[in-house]
Order: C-alpha cells, then sequence, then structure tokens
DNA sequence: AGCTATTTATAAGG
DNA sequence: TCCTTATAAATAGCT
C-alpha cells in the first residue's frame, strides 16, 4: 500500500526505517484501538524501536499489568503467580487463625458463649479461676515488691536524715557545748507492710498449647 | 476498507464479533511481524477476545516476559514489587496483631504477667473476675435448661408408663372382673431430679471455635 | 510533516 | 473457517 510494493526485511536507511517505524507504530495502535473496541477485546501492545525508543498501546478497560498477569495465568505457571497465590494463602489462613484468637478472647471476657456446651463452659470456667489467681498472685507480688522498694528508700532517707542532725548536733554542741538526744520520735516503719499476706495458694494447672500444625509458629488455640 | 465502511463502536452481534475479531487479529499480527521486521523493532502483543481466548505474538529477536521486564525498567512502573510489597505489609501486620492476641490470651491464662504494672493488673483481674461471672451465670442457666429438659423428658416417659399400666388394669379387670389397686408402688419420682449436683462433676474439654475468614477490623486489644 | 498513487486489509456475502 | 470481491484504509515514495 504505497506507491510502490516493498519487500518484507530491515530497511537498511535508518532515516527511512525511523520513518517506516513512526508511520507503522501509529498504524499498528490504531488497529489495535479499532480491535479492543469494535471486539471487545483486552491487549496490550509493547514496542521497542531499533534505536530504544519505547511506547506501548492498552486497550482502556484494562491495564498492562493484568493483561500480563493474564497472559501469565494463561500461558503457563510462573514463579511470581505462584509466589503471589502462596502469599494469598498464608494471608488467608493468618486471618482465619485470628478470628479464632478473637473469638477465644470474647469468650475470655463472657461473650459469646451461646455455641459451648456445659463440658466447655465448666473448662473455661476452671481455666479462667486458675488464671485469675494467678493474676492475682503476681498483683501482690508487684505490690509487695514496690512496698519494699518504698520502705528501702524511706529507710535510706531516715539515714540521711538523722546523719544530718547528728552533724547538726555536733556543730551545736561544738558551738553551744551541749546535745539534744535523740530529736525526732520516728522509728522507720509503715503500715504498709503486709501485703504479701493476702497472697493465695499458688495453683498450677497449666493446660497445653499443643502445635497447630502450619507454618507459622503456632499455639493451640483450644481452651483448655 | 470493505465492502462498506464501518463505525468504530462494538459489534453487538457476537458471530460478527467473532468473525471480525479473527480476521483483524490475523492482520494486526501480521502488521506487527512486518514492523518488528522493516524497522528491527522489539514488540509484544498480547490478546484476549471477548470470549477469553488468548492470543500473542511477539518479535522474534525476544520472548514477552524480556520485552515486559524492559517496559517495567523504562517506564518506571513497577509491575510486582509494589503488589508484592503490600502484601508482604498486610502480612506482617496481620502476624503482629496475631502476636498481640495470643499474647493478650496467655496473660488472661495467667501467664507473661511481667510486663504489667499495677494498674493493669488490677484491671486485669477485675475484667476476669466479671468475666467469670458471666461464665458461671451461662453455665448455670445451660444446666438449668438441660435439667429441665430431662425432667420433662422422665415426665412424659412416667405418663406413658402410667398409662400403659392403666390400660394393662383395664385389661385385666375386663378379664378377670376385678381391679387391683395401684398395681406398682412406682410413684412417678426418680432419684435424679436434682441433676444438677451432678453436673459438676464434669471435666472439660472445650474445642475449638469454628472457623471463618475476617476482614481485619479491629477491636482494640489492649487490656484495661 | 503533507500528498497521493498504489498496495493492503477487510466487510459482506457465499 | 475459507473464498471472493468491492471498497475502505494504510502507507511508500516523494515533496
Amino acid at each position: 500500500m504505497g506507491r510502490g510494493k516493498i519487500e518484507i526485511k530491515k530497511i537498511e536507511n535508518p532515516t527511512n526505517r525511523q520513518v517506516t517505524y513512526s508511520k507503522r507504530r501509529a498504524g499498528i495502535m490504531k488497529k489495535a484501538s479499532e480491535l479492543s473496541v469494535l471486539c471487545d477485546a483486552e491487549l496490550s501492545l509493547i514496542m521497542f524501536s531499533s534505536t530504544g525508543k519505547f511506547s506501548e498501546y492498552c486497550s482502556p478497560s484494562t491495564d498492562t499489568k493484568s493483561v500480563y498477569d493474564r497472559y501469565q495465568h494463561v500461558s503457563g505457571i510462573d514463579l511470581w503467580s505462584a509466589q503471589y497465590e502462596k502469599m494469598q494463602n498464608t494471608l488467608n489462613h493468618l486471618k482465619e487463625i485470628n478470628h479464632n484468637l478473637r473469638k477465644e478472647i470474647r469468650q475470655r471476657m463472657g461473650e459469646d458463649l451461646d455455641g459451648l456446651d456445659i463440658k466447655e463452659l465448666r473448662g473455661l470456667e476452671q481455666n479462667m479461676d486458675d488464671a485469675l489467681k494467678l493474676v492475682r498472685n503476681r498483683k501482690y507480688h508487684v505490690i509487695s515488691t514496690q512496698t519494699d522498694t518504698y520502705k528501702k528508700k524511706l529507710k535510706n532517707s531516715q539515714e540521711t536524715h538523722r546523719n544530718l542532725l547528728h552533724e547538726l548536733e555536733m556543730e551545736e554542741h561544738a558551738a553551744y557545748g551541749y546535745v539534744e538526744p535523740n530529736p525526732s520520735g520516728y522509728d522507720g516503719r509503715l503500715a504498709l507492710t503486709n501485703g504479701v499476706s493476702h497472697v493465695y495458694a499458688f495453683r498450677a494447672d497449666p493446660t497445653q498449647p499443643s502445635l497447630h500444625g502450619v507454618g507459622y509458629d503456632s499455639h493451640d488455640l483450644r481452651l483448655a
């Protein structure tokens, strides 16, 4: 289609080649566009000229990546889609685990109990009861530790105070020639000493977290 | 170019559309091939018909994947890693949530309490205490419901039994002409009326909560 | 980039 | 799907 017929082989003249590339590129893009519209087809066309110039066409209903993804899917397996699918599975699995964990927490908060039968309720109750004792133990332990710390601080403070008074006394003694004995009645004790006595009997019934046969690290999600 | 001019818009007749697709597909592939030869260009053309039929052309010096890799490199548009990274982030996010959920459960089981201060321990204790009450309530409710059911069943059974005895009595009366008053000492009661006391003996092994995919909305995961 | 003679693609029909 | 053919469209060579 032109003033003369041409042979289909590489155009050696670079200028001619470039001109022909431009014209035919426009032509093929128009064809591509017409095809996608007329036939409701999805297509992607990528071109690099011999000088490295890049152009592309893609049907309007989609994008280059989608077409290529579809191509990969159809034309055989590719590492990317395998990887992609694997990740998708992992993701769904995690979501599922997540859902289960939330459910367990809700049950441990006293919600969502309708699905449990007596045995399960009994187990949950027992487990929570034991756990509550552990939490109380820990609380009392923390309280008593904190109290001890305060006591020590007070003792130090008192010591410092005493020393200061003593020094003052010595100075006064040196200055005025007499000593005032035991200037404060403070005996270094506080009322808050017996936190420990509240500690409950320690009862251990740790239920077995068995392994859930999955690739992620896993505790068993069962209640008891 | 044909017997008549056509408007460039979707061909509604499926047969015509298919025919046109075939013809024009051949045409565009020829054009692509000519372009690659004449101008020493590198190109890739991927097509999907409206019925999903897939075809491709790729210039002989290369292959489709290489062309797309080059496209990705030149256009700066990243076909894959953006998606990949996004998924990876989602995954990590889920894993983190998961970790927090597990930690909360461990704490609600009385483990892993070292990181909590007094305020948090008090909150946890309070929450668990309240929850335990809810669980107990639920347990008692289920037990009493079940007991009622048993009672009703027993009552029915007893009724049936009585009726049978009565019928037997009537038959005997008809046959022998006399009535034996209250032929059994059975008074309609069983020892098992207060099933509640027995149910306490159950020891539990509740099963895992059922599965479901969940979009990750978020509950607050903090303890108190 | 335009022009246009000529080749090529293809719509309609069998 | 393939063949035919009238006609529309693309484009080679030139300016």
